[in-house]
DNA sequence: GCCTAGGTTCAAAATTTATTGAAACATCAG
DNA sequence: CTGATGTTTCAATAAATTTTGAACCTAGGC
């Protein structure tokens, strides 16, 4: 039922093959992805940062692709998302090549910074265009309840642009 | 270069040709596009909500369909997503039997009911699992930073599931 | 009842997004 | 420098999501 030599081997160099999952694992990973669902982030990646946060230990790349039976480059890239949002490091064990990773510290950290990289840009990327639209319509002399909506719309953008940085200083602070 | 027979008609029943967005209607859809695509709420459904946003009065079905130039079927399913997420409101004309649509007044409480609806059920449905997860890994003798990991995360999630009936009360309250 | 304007459904088609895997790249021990 | 090991890239493929449109309901007027 089972591939054999693979039990005794202990010296062989040959793909170590990995366990699949338990039930409990699978279970927080179900709930990791469907929250980060929402957020539009994809499976492999939730899995991914599921699998470091109930290992006991830093995880290498191997392992990660063994135990969640994915390819090379959906580790990589999943790697390279959550390294880019801060939601991982890296522990470089000394005289070893290989990277072992494990998740940041502060899960809700890691939610804002998350958010931050979504939000903030289309916030930022809309201010100029928000603020024309409402001068269009106040121009072409709109119905006020429109104006009012507008405005509105542009106060809150402001405001969520001021507040942004306290919410989670880039680099330094 | 336009097909004759449409201006002058008046009193024909043709299908009337709606005017596409202008410019600055796309702007505000655009930014509308962008906020709802965090959510993974899909194009055709915040392009229907931009065009309520910025119009003056309510508007009807064919006129959304006319201006945004997409389907019967996305306009249909767009207005029913709108609706089951209490985002616009009908305004039923006595003596017409079309329906017209509007935003609901706030905004900001479209988006909380909007949230509500997408991470209250994977809050629900997460919480058994979750314990279960947890009292597996004490049973296990896992190490206490992932049990120390696993006990906070169930702290969130009921606390969460605490707070949300007091953020939007569903029907009463 | 019967017809029609107004809307809904839902399977198929189009589009978008995620995953794979082979080739390229990097780093380091020897 | 050379050969491994370890990782990234990215075009091709697979999977998931959205949109379409034709068939199908449903009131209400006649």
């Amino acid at each position: 039922m089972k591939p054999p030599s693979e039990k005794s081997a202990g010296r062989r160099k040959s793909r170590p093959s990995f366990e699949p999952l338990q039930p409990h694992e699978v279970e927080l990973a179900d709930f990791f992805v469907r929250m980060a669902g929402i957020l539009g982030v994809p499976r492999s990646v939730a899995e991914i940062y599921a699998l470091l946060y109930i290992s006991s230990g830093p995880v290498d790349f191997d392992h990660i692709q063994g135990r969640l039976g994915i390819s090379k480059g959906s580790v990589s890239q999943g790697l390279k998302f959550l390294r880019d949002h801060e939601m991982i490091l890296s522990v470089k064990e000394k005289g070893a090549r290989r990277e072992r990773w494990q998740p940041t510290p502060s899960l809700a950290a890691s939610l804002v910074t998350l958010l931050r990289s979504q939000v903030l840009p289309a916030l930022e990327q809309a201010q100029p265009g928000l603020q024309r639209v409402l001068a269009d319509a106040q121009q072409r002399g709109a119905q006020p309840e429109v104006i009012e909506r507008l405005s509105r719309l542009n106060r809150w953008n402001s405001r969520a642009l001021e507040l942004a940085p306290l919410l989670l200083p880039p680099p330094g602070a």
